[in-house]
RNA sequence: GAGCGACUAGCUCAUUUGGUAGAGCGACUCUUUGACGUAGAGUAGGUGACAGGUUCGAUUCCUGUGUCGCUCACCA
């Protein structure tokens, strides 16, 4: 046949993608219904199923998405190829506190507060703009050549995810595994919300550490100004310097605002070691403090408001930011002659809010807790009976400690992007009830009026479902053909936030654990190995990449060499390196076609020579045979690199130039022989490599006549002698 | 303080039941009507962090040390 005089000129990545797109689109067969309709995939195949991580709605497509889209396409491809009931599941996820920041700062500059403002109109404000925006990620998936399907696109927010997260809620409080108390919650004074311990950053920072006189004792603190109401003086038991002490005793001394009345309190919490060995406690605004005093039944009282000013207790420095107020209340203090000494450059840690630094401040809150503890034993069950494989395996240790020193989850967020919690809170006694069905109205502790509680999820409570309910557990018929889903690949950066979680919710509701394999990949970072920021100014926008190179070769220079869980640097050289194999696979492509116009491909062609029949053939088959045991298990770094190599090296630069030599032989047994490898060959590098650079192969797929089917859902070839690979 | 990981060619990284180390990029030399210059043929470059141990043999397994990174942690 005449070659396509496309493949004249270099291959032309813009040109081809999106057409190439469409046509998959069309077909049908990202959907795996449609697969097993038109008689592609049979009926009773096994399935296999990926859930997209959800990507936020309201986002543009960064290079960590890339990656995540790059490899689940390239598994979703090879299994669809292997003639599984593929399903890869897309979704957007409404990123509940992420998304309110970035409307707040939009709020921001139309001169707007989110504060004041009505709740209702708010969260529907957010929504229409998020649901406007999300068009942009889908469109920047697609471009990556995901072959999901959008038939069965969900949204973190679409009623019936709501409706499970609610059941799911329910259930653990029937179950008692969820609770609303006053615990101390980690609170951002800037953002008016509390959060997960996850959420909260550790910095390191210089301050003065002041030694000051309380009583008899010297105290030793770099928050002087949460210490208002401190009238508990707590030391070690054993601490011999402070044993003619006895706990209870109470003695009067002169603090900061007059005359007080201080107890004894004697506990092991107390680091003898540190400081001077005693100290006083503020258990509304510390961890440690706030545990000592439940433990001893001591008065707890908040000093700080929710803005971080001081509250009346303060006296004269009521209503003023801490900020401003430490620096005053040591004057106050040096006055009175209360400081002993400062000690300055003082190294310590505080904890930062994750988005905006303000530095925490601990709150004694009323809010919704999960208890771990019980979910994490029975996912501990699983791990240690290795119904679960993580790749790479470390991060299996990883979450076994995480696990096993798992504390209780603060599901509760003051802003109004996102779940609300389907809950109502006793005005008297502060009681909380699930009422999902919108029924309670007394509190069933005390019998008083009840009020809706006003918060809403942690997002990642809601995505912490996203398996069984993006599938519609438990009526949807999908929830019983593709869960337990087979592997979840996502950033190993989320490996407490979001895999633990699902994998703890999803065996808690289902029985079952939700997938069988986690695999993580690292962080991107830049070609200098730093992590992409807005403020260095080294992001790299994949869909630039793809523009320049094409998205084949940006595939390519994701996945050769990148170990999972290892950062990958991405540079433009290897990208660039990567549309030149594009090309050569294309030119190749060209000299086969060119060279064998007069002859058709017999799959069933026997009279090959004696270098085709014993060397060559043998040789590809192998390849195939080793990739495809690679393929299964995960090693989609070695395979590209592999089936790279032997395109360039083996039938580029070897076997070609040997033909070329055959060709103007006369022996015309051997050419036809060569001319039979080269065709098939062909057929089984464009196959093979269809899973890393897709476009490319499909458009090659189309010249190379009598296929009738897209490439997409050709089966992967095997080495029929070889019978079939390993299959899992 | 604890856990985890890394340490291999100038740079980025591979190398799994242990058998004399590989690739890409970069560098250098040569080739220019050749399927492809988005190319071809070559060259240089590594006592595999260090020290011990197991072994006929270790980059690979074990122990220790160092450096770097990540994560977790209530040090007032």
């Amino acid at each position: 046949m005449e070659i396509n005089e496309k493949l004249l000129k270099p291959y032309n990545a813009k040109d081809t993608e999106d057409r190439i797109y469409k046509l998959w689109e069309e077909s049908g067969f990202f959907n795996p219904d449609v697969c097993v309709e038109k008689g592609i995939i049979d009926k009773d195949a096994k399935p296999f199923t990926i859930i997209m991580p959800p990507t936020n709605a309201n986002g543009s497509l960064h290079a960590g998405h890339g990656l995540v889209m790059t490899i689940e396409d390239i598994i979703i491809r090879y299994k669809r190829m292997r003639g599984y009931k593929t399903l890869w599941l897309p979704g957007l996820d409404h990123a509940g506190f992420e998304t309110q920041i970035v409307y707040e700062k939009k709020l921001e500059k139309e001169g707007r507060s989110r504060f004041g403002m009505d709740k209702r109109e708010l969260y529907q404000e957010i929504l229409d703009f998020t649901l406007n925006n999300s068009k942009n990620i889908k469109d920047q998936i697609k471009k990556i050549g995901a072959s999901c399907d959008w038939t069965r696109e969900k949204f973190t927010l679409d009623p019936d995810i709501v409706q499970t997260v609610y059941k799911t809620f329910k259930k653990l409080y029937t179950d008692d595994l969820v609770y609303r108390g006053e615990r101390i919650v980690s609170w951002c004074s800037k953002h008016q919300t509390s959060f997960s311990d996850l959420e909260i950053l550790d910095e390191e920072r210089i301050d003065n550490f002041y030694y000051l006189k309380y009583g008899p004792f010297i105290i030793a603190t770099s928050r002087p100004e949460t210490k208002f109401g401190d009238k508990y003086i707590v030391m070690h038991p054993d601490d011999t310097r402070y044993s003619t002490y006895t706990h209870g005793q109470t003695i009067d001394l002169e603090w900061i605002n007059g005359p007080i009345t201080a107890t004894v309190i004697k506990d092991e919490l107390v680091d003898m070691k540190f400081g001077t060995g005693v100290m006083t406690i503020t258990p509304w605004h510390d961890a440690t403090d706030f545990e000592i005093a439940e433990k001893h039944k001591l008065d707890k009282e908040q000093i700080i408001d929710e803005m971080g000013k001081l509250l009346p207790i303060a006296g004269e420095f009521a209503g003023i930011h801490i900020n401003k107020a430490r620096p005053l209340i040591i004057e106050k203090l040096k006055n009175k002659n209360l400081v002993e000494k400062i000690e300055e450059n003082y190294k310590h840690t505080v904890r930062t809010c994750y988005k905006c630094n303000t530095i925490i401040e601990p709150q004694i809150k009323n809010q919704w807790f999960v208890k771990m503890k019980p979910l994490a034993e029975k996912v501990l069950e699983k791990i240690n009976n290795e119904e679960i494989t993580y790749i790479p395996e470390h991060y299996k240790k990883i979450t076994i400690n995480w696990l096993n020193d798992i504390k209780d989850w603060n599901i509760s967020r003051q802003i109004v992007w996102g779940i609300s919690i389907p809950a109502k809170i006793c005005k008297n006694c502060a009681h909380g009830m699930a009422d999902v069905d919108n029924t309670i109205t007394t509190c069933s502790k005390c019998g008083s009026e009840v009020k809706q509680d006003n918060d809403t999820f942690d997002t990642w409570f809601s995505s912490g479902q996203w398996p069984f309910a993006s599938l519609g557990y438990p009526d949807n018929i999908d929830f019983k053909n593709f869960y337990p889903t087979s592997v979840m690949e996502t950033a190993g950066e989320i490996i407490f936030f979001w895999v633990s979680r699902m994998i703890m919710l999803g065996l808690y509701i289902t029985d079952k654990l939700p997938f069988k394999t986690v695999y993580l990949h690292g962080l991107v970072l830049d070609a200098k190995g730093l992590k992409m920021s807005k403020s260095k100014g080294n992001v790299i926008d994949p869909l630039v990449l793809t523009e320049k190179y094409g998205t084949d070769a940006f595939r390519m220079g994701m996945v050769v060499g990148n170990t999972p869980g290892t950062s990958l640097s991405l540079s433009e050289d290897k990208i660039r390196a990567y549309r030149n194999f594009a090309n050569k696979v294309w030119n190749i492509t060209r000299f086969v076609l060119d060279n064998t116009k007069d002859i058709k491909h017999d799959d069933n062609f026997t009279n090959y020579s004696q270098l085709e029949k014993e060397k060559l053939i043998p040789e590809i088959d192998n390849l195939i045979r080793e990739i495809t045991k690679e393929m299964d298990e995960y090693k989609f770094y070695l395979v590209a690199e592999k089936i790279y190599h032997y395109v360039w090296d083996r039938f580029a630069d070897v076997i070609i130039e040997e033909s070329k030599v055959i060709f103007e032989g006369t022996n015309e047994q051997e050419k036809e022989s060569r001319k039979q490898f080269l065709l098939g060959t062909l057929a089984k590098i464009i196959k093979i490599l269809h899973p890393f650079t897709p476009f490319v192969t499909e458009e090659i797929w189309s010249m190379l006549g009598n296929n009738k089917k897209l490439l997409m859902v050709e089966k992967w070839p095997f080495d029929k002698t070889q019978g079939k690979p390993n299959d899992n």
